[in-house]
DNA sequence: CCAATTTTGTACCGAACGTTCCAAAACCCA
DNA sequence: TGGGTTTTGGAACGTTCGGTACAAAATTGG
């Protein structure tokens, strides 16, 4: 029946050799790589190994240690963001804190969040970092702001500003070893930052 | 029979060819490498230039690169609480404020604070880092409780908490681009979190 | 089957890494 | 002055770094 090799569903009928991993794949495993060890502690070594592939696939596939990072970065910020403003539409307390507490508890548990970490460790030198950095900052900050009630858009920003930092300064907080506990209690503070946006919790 | 060798005044008198630095004076300017480059970004090289001693003398007075950044660590937070706690005695909302901002705007500018750039980069792989932050941000928390009206320590403690963390936070928003004016209207919303500690301003 | 094209495996590159070695230099005390 | 002790200079250590060269392998269309 089927002897012709019908290019399969979307994928481009390139010339030359296909390529053997998944590319998503093994970027998700570099962005791993560097969220444990940080970007200077990464070694190709280590990313390759990781990755499952030899260095000629990856420098084929993304050009350079620095070139995989970016695109690692760019992946993670888009899919926290997206995450982000899935969280809930109804603006209350209790989104608001679910907001923040998904922003104090990154996938990478002690690690801390990937973008914060390459911007301590990189923006000041790197230009490309610190402009991811600084859109996904932006955005984050942006997207709190709309769920806080919009009667004044320069004051929201300002209080969208301080749970941001609030929420970003625990991940310092948690590597430095403080429990959950503690933690959240330093999150449920955030209450008093919304006093006049948002409606208290029934309870 | 004081036939030793009495301790000339207080220096000690040790045999020897004499140190031909002050390590106080080098340990501070490996702490500013460190503070603008990072640990695994600051070379051996690029250390022992700006220091003004090679390394034999590197290694005869510090015993590694770990080693002079722990001392370096240790000297900054040392320093950093010192003038911290200092602040000001009276507590009202204009200390308050007076000591976020010095949290928010640390020698380093850009770069940040050593300390915590050091935990983002290697508290989770360095105990010794670790154990070091983890002492600066609980004594950096106690002083910031005990400025507020000791009326009621658990309470107290999560608002000092909720103060550093977002003062912290800050930090990162700097180094990702963020303006001082910026980062000085998100740092004006701590007054709502210390409500009903602190009197506000008289103004 | 045959070019053309792309990826893969392997071996290798020069440079930089943190660290060590050792002899010369500079001090103390006797 | 001469032995004891520490620091200093400078070269060298072995390893690892990020990146490359090149030919074999695997696919395409002709």
């Amino acid at each position: 029946m089927n002897t012709m090799p019908h290019a399969s569903e979307i994928a481009t009928a390139s010339p030359g050799r296909p390529r053997g991993f998944d590319e998503d794949a093994v970027l998700a495993i570099a962005l791993r790589v560097f969220w444990e060890k940080g970007y200077e502690a990464a070694s190709l070594e280590a990313l390759t190994t990781a990755m499952g592939i030899n260095r000629s696939s990856f420098y084929n596939c993304f050009g350079s240690k620095h070139g995989v990072l970016l695109a690692a970065l760019k992946s993670y910020s888009e899919g926290a963001l997206k995450r982000f403003s899935a969280i809930a539409e109804p603006s209350s307390q209790q989104t608001m804190m679910a907001l923040l507490i998904a922003l104090a508890n990154p996938a990478g548990g002690t690690n801390g969040c990937l973008l914060v970490n390459c911007i301590t460790e990189l923006a000041p030198h790197d230009p490309e970092v610190l402009r991811l950095g600084s859109r996904h900052i932006a955005q984050l900050q942006s997207i709190l702001a709309h769920k806080l009630s919009p009667k004044d858009p320069e004051t929201a920003m300002a209080t969208a500003g301080a749970l941001l930092a609030l929420a970003i300064g625990t991940l310092t907080m948690r590597k430095s070893g403080q429990t959950s506990e503690q933690i959240e209690a330093t999150l449920q503070q955030a209450e008093r930052l919304t006093a006049g946006f948002l409606q208290p919790a029934a309870d």
